[in-house]
RNA sequence: GGCGACGUAGCCAAGUGGUAAGGCGGAGGUCUGCAAAACCUCUAUACGGCGGUUCGAUUCCGCCCGUCGCCUCCA
């Protein structure tokens, strides 16, 4: 399959430089807030990546960062006067909930900044050993002189960013672009030992050092949302090239499209966003997934509320032709040519917008064949297994909390039924649009009335 | 100012050097007591504008207009 390089500007062809396990990181969240869903976009993406991998065969070492320790934490966890790690703890298991919710699967592993100390501790002084960083007054420093081809995967030089005259001088720093791998503790602050004094890490440095710890020198796939590519995995392929001396740091680098909220991206500094536990409340999680992977993720979406209803109904068109029951007996649907136009596209990059129209024909085709009393049931349960690999559930929406409902719906429409054979209609169609009102849709068909939630 | 991305039907959104997937919506039809669902048909003389290359461009190149992102924390 091929795979959109940042790092190249190119597709390039994709296999795991062992040929059998994918090593991907995926940089996480800062646990300082809810999360988004422009969060929520890039971690379905990825989901989507990895289900589709061990779809090919490959099995996948998915490592996702918690940065649980930063300048945001301090900040919020001061005014609400709570205890950084506490505030960090809270948002975190925020987060496991709703991306559960959103049936993105758990990553292998979830490292912490705060639990990386040495190893972090370790590879800064490795950086200081071989000149790429120098301490300075409680701080230690990258030097990013040093580096060579700093600025490649953000194709930028030296000379153009600081052409940007954004950049607040430091007097302690050697060059204006150098940045913190170690910032030494203010009072109050969370703080750990080193040899440069108690501080913190800086924030490219966890990175660099939890993939090396957890993955080895070089990694298959290192992912993240465009805003990251610059300063954050530009500093991460200086540090880790640097102190491991092995190049590539990392062989494919993706980026995801950011999410808009009008005309804008969404952010949580900010504060334009849509909180993922609101969109969760208002649709389905396979309606918000078909939504984010209906478009192209190297390109921006905007979420709207609009565009994610259009998907609700089309999720609702997935899932029926994926419960149908009562086949035939006429020739086979053969689902064969639909799974192959959806290995195609997703081979191309994740072409999920086009792995998804396949998915929508062959939903169709079932549909004509239960219309014309064939078999479908290969066809069908292909449905369901391409649409899991997209982490499409197909399942209607759940009763919640309640007590099931199903055995008096059953019996309401049961009842119906009768009603309906007895000709009278009013009392039927009234027990009908009772149901509706309270979120239950009856819908009448040749076997006799069916129901379903929503 | 520098770097980058994008501009396709009412809306969302793929894609290709030789006249445009899919979804939502809309129109008509089949089925139905009605409705819903499902299915069928239709719904972009053409892909921001102007030039250029080409037998031919929406697809390549240049310029322009518009929108967005990054250059500072950010998925």
């Amino acid at each position: 399959m091929k795979i959109y390089n940042t790092l190249s500007g190119r597709k390039e062809e994709f296999a795991p430089a062992d040929g059998k396990t994918v090593k991907m990181y995926v940089c996480g969240v800062t646990p300082y807030a809810p999360a988004h869903v422009g969060h929520a976009m890039s971690y379905t993406f990825f989901d989507a990546v990895r289900r589709y991998l061990e779809f090919l065969g490959y099995s996948v070492v998915h490592v996702q960062n918690f940065t649980d320790i930063d300048d945001k934490i301090i900040e919020r966890a001061a005014r609400a006067e709570v205890d950084p790690a506490k505030l960090a703890e809270r948002y975190i298991a925020e987060f496991y909930d709703e991306m559960d919710s959103l049936n993105i699967r758990r990553a292998s592993l979830y490292p912490r900044a705060t639990e990386e100390l040495p190893t972090i501790v370790d590879m800064i002084q490795g950086l200081i050993d071989k000149g790429y960083a120098y301490p300075a007054n409680g701080d230690v420093y990258f030097r990013v002189r040093k580096k060579d081809g700093y600025g490649s995967l953000a194709r930028r030089t030296l000379e153009g960013m600081l052409a940007g005259a954004r950049i607040e001088p430091s007097s302690h720093k050697e060059h204006p672009m150098d940045f913190a791998l170690w910032k030494g503790a203010k009072k109050g602050e969370p703080e750990w030992p080193s040899p440069w004094g108690p501080g913190r890490p800086g924030w490219h440095i966890e990175c660099s050092a939890m993939c090396h710890h957890h993955l080895g020198e070089t990694i298959d796939i290192h992912g993240g949302g465009q805003d990251l590519i610059f300063p954050h995995h530009e500093n991460e392929i200086a540090q880790s090239e640097s102190y491991t001396g092995a190049k590539p740091f990392v062989r494919f680098w993706m980026h995801n499209g950011l999410v808009q909220l009008g005309e804008e991206k969404m952010s949580k500094s900010l504060g334009i966003l849509v909180t993922v536990k609101d969109a969760l409340q208002k649709f389905s999680p396979d309606a918000l997934r078909l939504f984010f992977l209906s478009s192209y993720y190297r390109s921006p979406l905007k979420f709207s509320e609009e565009s994610v209803e259009a998907a609700e109904r089309g999720a609702q068109r997935l899932r029926s032709a994926a419960s149908i029951e009562g086949q035939g007996t006429g020739p086979d649907l053969d689902s064969d040519p639909y799974r192959r136009r959806f290995v195609e596209a997703m081979d191309d990059d994740f072409n999920t917008p086009q792995a998804i129209a396949a998915l929508f024909d062959l939903a169709r085709q079932v549909n004509r064949a239960f219309d014309e009393g064939r078999r479908f049931d290969e066809a069908q349960s292909t449905l369901r297994e391409l649409a899991e690999v997209l982490g499409l559930t197909l399942r209607g929406l759940e009763s919640g909390t309640q007590a099931d409902i199903a055995p008096f719906v059953d019996l309401l429409v049961e009842m119906r039924g009768e009603l309906r054979k007895a000709k009278q209609f009013e009392l039927a169609d009234s027990i009908r649009a009772r149901l509706q009102a309270l979120g239950v849709t009856v819908e009448d068909t040749a076997q006799g009335g069916r129901w379903r939630k929503g």
